[in-house]
DNA sequence: AACGATACGGAACGCGCGCCCCGGTTGTCA
DNA sequence: TGACAACCGGGGCGCGCGTTCCGTATCGTT
């Protein structure tokens, strides 16, 4: 039952291999061939799925770190003081965070990827703090009253994928959360 | 030069391909794997070779009558009197209209496929229609003046692959327009 | 230093899919 | 209705990619 250390070279290997998968699956997604990570990190193919049973498990554990990391912050967010600002954070926080990366976008709205196992569950915390953020904010009046969590990532999700076609272009990530901002406070009445 | 006329058997043969193209292509977008489209059109792979050079091409003739039909939509709400229901009129028309077709995205978007010859014309004219609306409903003062037409395929783009992902949700759709439609309608000073 | 256990690299396999080919069939025209 | 051209079907090829296998190299220990 009890894991023996990992062999020294094993570390290491483990390690680069985690480096190269985050950056090559942030760059182009999970299609990114599973030999070009290999190659990135300096190891051989037969490497990567000693320590990964699947390519699809390396992404898990990529993203498994990328989704807590977010709901972290979300979590931090959510203890400040003004519940609108705190809020808004969040939403800059997730489209800033996820427009240079296809992962996230594959993590959370592949639909078989998505419901698997542990990133069901990291996805899970992440809404949890995001519906925490957005009631405070709609109980402050803040944030218009007629969306859910789920609705609030629908639309934080297309967002993000809308901004990744036009990867680093600062002005219209400007433009699309104004747009985004401006349609989520609270509206005039009629 | 000139061209003769097909047999009839093979003008049928295109037209079943042409419409089980069309149907395979908005339901699960260019992924769709070729063979699929010629078992569903009752006919065999090398048929839908005849006739189409490369699925690519058979993609192309798919997408470029459903986007010139879209544009030619677009022109018509031009020519309306109230400049800023034309506009909202044409967001609602191109979100219901795309988001239960993954062939669209596809199509707009896709790196390779967007820009290829015939696409790109297509494309050129909706985004030409769709400036014409949104010049004009500024104009008006229906919409906030800081965003022009790219950014606003970039948002509608987004919306729509957001949709996607829980196709024929009506409330989904409602909620998510509304809040694109709040964000775009001028906004008060400061 | 030497030996067993552990880990490595990359060639090889299976599979899905785009695309081509060719023996057989069907439409057209005299 | 016969004969030729046009067209059809689906098996097969090549390629990319996920995954496995095994001979070789490296580590840890005595």
């Amino acid at each position: 039952m009890t894991e023996r250390p990992l062999r020294a070279d094993a570390q290491r290997n483990r390690a680069k291999v985690l480096a190269a998968a985050t950056a090559a699956f942030a760059l182009e997604g999970i299609a990114v061939p599973l030999d070009e990570i290999a190659r990135r990190a300096g190891v051989g193919a037969g490497t990567v799925y000693r320590h990964f049973p699947t390519k699809e498990a390396l992404f898990e554990a990529v993203m498994l770190d990328r989704v807590t990391r977010l709901a972290g912050h979300a979590k931090t967010l959510a203890t400040a003081e003004d519940p609108g600002a705190a809020f808004f954070d969040f939403l800059r926080l997730m489209i800033v965070g996820a427009a240079s990366s296809k992962d996230l976008v594959d993590a959370l709205l592949g639909a078989d990827l998505a419901n698997a196992g542990r990133i069901l569950a990291a996805k899970q915390q992440l809404q949890e703090a995001g519906g925490e953020l957005l009631g405070r904010a709609q109980r402050a009046g803040a944030v218009r009253g007629d969306l859910g969590v789920s609705e609030l990532m629908t639309l934080l999700s297309g967002t993000v994928m809308a901004l990744q076609q036009q990867p680093g272009d600062a002005h219209l990530t400007d433009v699309v959360f104004a747009v985004l901002r401006d349609g989520l406070r609270r509206q005039p009445a009629g």
